[in-house]
DNA sequence: CACCAGGCAAGTA
DNA sequence: TACTTGCATGGT
């Protein structure tokens, strides 16, 4: 079902990189002192300002809760320390399956998933509740540094609004597609899905369907 | 006031 | 399989 990666396929979703890198450059992703922090923030962000859900990882800090076992010893306070993330109820019950996986499978430490497969590590986040494609996607990209292309609300309505992909595309598909047609590169695929997220909180909102000032200007095309 | 934000799970037909 | 709904706060 893959087909072959020739250099004149990926040359469009390398282009698109390229401008967004120009207009914007290196966005410093993921945001965060720790792999730890970045897996929090990964499950807080969901369908969350980012705003909101730094709110939360700052109080976290704060109260010198920012650690695997600490926090799962204090389970108890999540709900009142991540409140203003939203979900709160829902996002504490994800981040206690999160954490009881985490420290009693690797001891809190991504030094215990060296040895281990992408795919292996995947299903096994994708096997908690709460853990989705998107946030297991994140958490091995950013704080386990595997090569995986994350893909988020931005990367469908970018892709799809300058008519380069099927809207109605799913994970999975839109994922392979993506991978497919660039080099692969764990750094490229990071400053990617970075770079689209800023270009979408920018250019590409729901209700401003024209984009007219995108930085990808002439490569916008009516959807199909 | 309405709408949106770096999703996911569960329910319905 | 393909929609729809609940989850919740804070900014614009």
């Amino acid at each position: 079902m893959a087909r072959p990666n020739t250099n004149s396929s990926y040359t469009t979703f390398l282009k698109v990189y390229t401008k967004l890198f120009r207009a914007f450059g290196p966005q410093h992703w993921w945001p965060g002192d720790t792999p730890f922090e970045i897996m929090v923030g990964a499950i807080l962000t969901q369908n969350t300002n980012w705003r909101n859900a730094s709110a939360a990882i700052g109080r976290i800090k704060k109260t010198g809760l920012m650690d695997p076992a600490r926090l799962l010893a204090q389970h108890h306070r999540i709900p009142g320390l991540i409140r203003t993330s939203g979900f709160y109820r829902a996002k504490s019950r994800y981040l206690r399956a999160f954490l009881r996986y985490y420290v009693a499978n690797y001891r809190g430490k991504v030094t215990g998933f060296s040895g281990k497969s992408t795919d292996t590590i995947r299903n096994e986040l994708l096997s908690i509740h709460g853990i989705g494609p998107e946030t297991a996607d994140s958490i091995l990209l950013y704080a386990l540094a595997r090569r995986v292309f994350v893909v988020d609300a931005y990367t469908r309505r970018i892709f799809a609004r300058h008519g380069f992909i099927n809207e109605k595309m799913n994970y999975a598909g839109l994922q392979e597609t993506i991978e497919q047609e660039l080099p692969k590169s764990t750094k490229l695929y990071g400053e990617y899905h970075a770079l689209l997220v800023r270009a979408g909180k920018e250019f590409c909102r729901k209700n401003e369907p024209l984009c007219s000032n995108c930085p990808l200007g002439t490569m916008l095309r009516p959807a199909r």
